[in-house]
DNA sequence: ACCATGACGTTTC
DNA sequence: CGAAACGCCATGG
């Protein structure tokens, strides 16, 4: 059997991000959780890091920290780009805080796999 | 090969 | 409740 790879690993991410339905959020625990790579949230935000360079667009702005909280802001290109991208797909913001974000946050299944 | 960094998360103080 | 320490793992110098 092929062994994985960190390709495997990033596609997966992209994959599961692209799944994220419109007005919804998710979180890179719940992401590495559901590629059975727990302890590898910070993996999933460095994957997002390496999209920028990709062709496909990955809506990284419906991927948040456990808090809700836009902690890859800065990481757009404007200084306030996520946070409309969100707001503009129904996400209620207020100081970078997602708020409902346990209404709005959505989890991959497992059945999805 | 070693050390520092990071779009994270949990635990501890 | 806020800050710091630690664990996690890939990437770059």
């Amino acid at each position: 059997m092929p062994k994985k790879t960190t390709l495997d690993f990033y596609r997966a991410v992209y994959d599961v991000v692209l799944l994220i339905p419109k007005g919804r959020v998710s979180t890179y625990g719940a992401i590495a959780e559901f590629l059975s790579a727990k302890g590898a949230a910070r993996m999933v935000g460095y994957a997002m890091n390496a999209s920028h360079n990709l062709e496909f667009k990955i809506p990284a702005h419906r991927v948040v920290n456990r808090n809700g909280l836009l902690t890859g802001k800065h990481h757009f290109e404007g200084s306030n780009t996520m946070q409309n991208l969100l707001e503009e797909e129904g996400v209620t913001l207020v100081e970078n805080q997602i708020q409902n974000f346990k209404q709005a946050f959505w989890h991959p299944n497992k059945e999805l796999k």
